[in-house]
DNA sequence: GGCCAGGTAATGA
DNA sequence: TCATTACCTGGC
């Protein structure tokens, strides 16, 4: 159902980007973020409080918004996708070894979103030892459940106050298990401001981590996956299972190392945007092993 | 019908 | 510090 917006706004804007390479199907769709829906050649999301469409034109983004102007939405937009990020630069300094530029050349133009903080910290709580497709409905049952709604048939992500006062038995009734605890805990936190998260993108990479991993259910793994995905952290490199299996298939051998210890290698070896090339492992890696089953 | 997921916190050595 | 294990639930 392209159009989906055109009953409400019959006006759509187009950002253009300079030539670099964008990539925005593979953007959408590695695991950064759970809430875009392909509906034909169109993207449906919601962003800064509005159901977005989204489309590729040319060397642009075309998209319309709901309920927010166009022209307000334009450069939360370009923001949101980084279309000023100079990803060549990225690629060159990340570009250590065969691997990695076999990564990047095939998911070329694929990009890391900067993401509303609370967002995402609610996002990989849902994530921990879960899967796409169940995170997927986790998140989206949430937000309807718990969201406030925007239209369109889509709701906002709960706000700390709203997720603290749904309470975790009404959590655990929609599928979240023994996440719920944690993502209520976490919610008072933030609620009670014992924790601010948007002043955590101007602080340094170490105390950010510090101050999220006080948050319970918060361990290395996810913490990154904030400061890489919302907190303007490059070289953030969360260590799951498959970014694990991936060092030690290319870089480490089978030795037994330490998750925290992987990662600290894998930022010494490709520097300040290493969250860059953890993307491009990640993405690699899972779309290799949905072939092979 | 099991096994294992884009982990973390709580144990016990 | 390091290795184990419980924890919810649902894909596959």
């Amino acid at each position: 159902m392209p159009g989906l917006l055109s009953n409400h706004k019959k006006a759509s804007m187009r950002l253009s980007f300079k030539r670099q390479p964008f990539d925005l199907h593979n953007t959408l769709f590695s695991g950064q973020n759970f809430r875009w829906r392909k509906i034909g050649e169109r993207y449906n999301g919601v962003v800064f409080g509005n159901v977005v469409d989204v489309q590729l034109d040319g060397d642009g983004l075309e998209f319309t918004s709901y309920p927010d102007l166009d022209s307000i939405m334009g450069p939360l937009l370009r923001d949101y996708f980084s279309l000023d990020f100079d990803i060549d630069a990225v690629y060159d300094s990340i570009s250590k070894d065969n691997h990695i530029r076999v990564a990047i050349e095939r998911y070329r133009g694929m990009r890391i979103l900067r993401q509303d903080p609370w967002e995402t910290v609610v996002s990989f709580l849902c994530a921990q030892a879960s899967n796409v497709p169940r995170i997927t409905k986790n998140v989206e049952d949430m937000c309807e459940s718990f969201g406030s709604e925007i239209g369109l048939g889509r709701h906002n992500y709960p706000t700390p106050e709203q997720l603290a006062s749904a309470g975790e038995n009404a959590l655990r009734e929609i599928g979240l298990g023994y996440r719920a605890k944690f993502l209520v805990d976490t919610a008072r936190c933030v609620a009670d401001s014992e924790i601010q998260l948007t002043q955590l993108r101007t602080a340094s990479y170490d105390d950010a981590l510090a101050s999220l991993l006080m948050l319970n259910g918060v361990g290395d793994k996810v913490a990154n996956c904030i400061l890489l995905f919302a907190l303007d952290k490059p070289s953030a490199f969360p260590v799951d299972t498959w970014i694990q299996k991936m060092l030690q298939q290319w870089y480490l051998g089978q030795k037994k190392t330490g998750l925290k210890q992987m990662r600290m290698w894998a930022q010494d070896y490709f520097g300040q945007h290493a969250g860059y090339a953890n993307q491009y492992i990640f993405h690699s890696s899972r779309i290799e092993n949905k072939r092979s089953i």
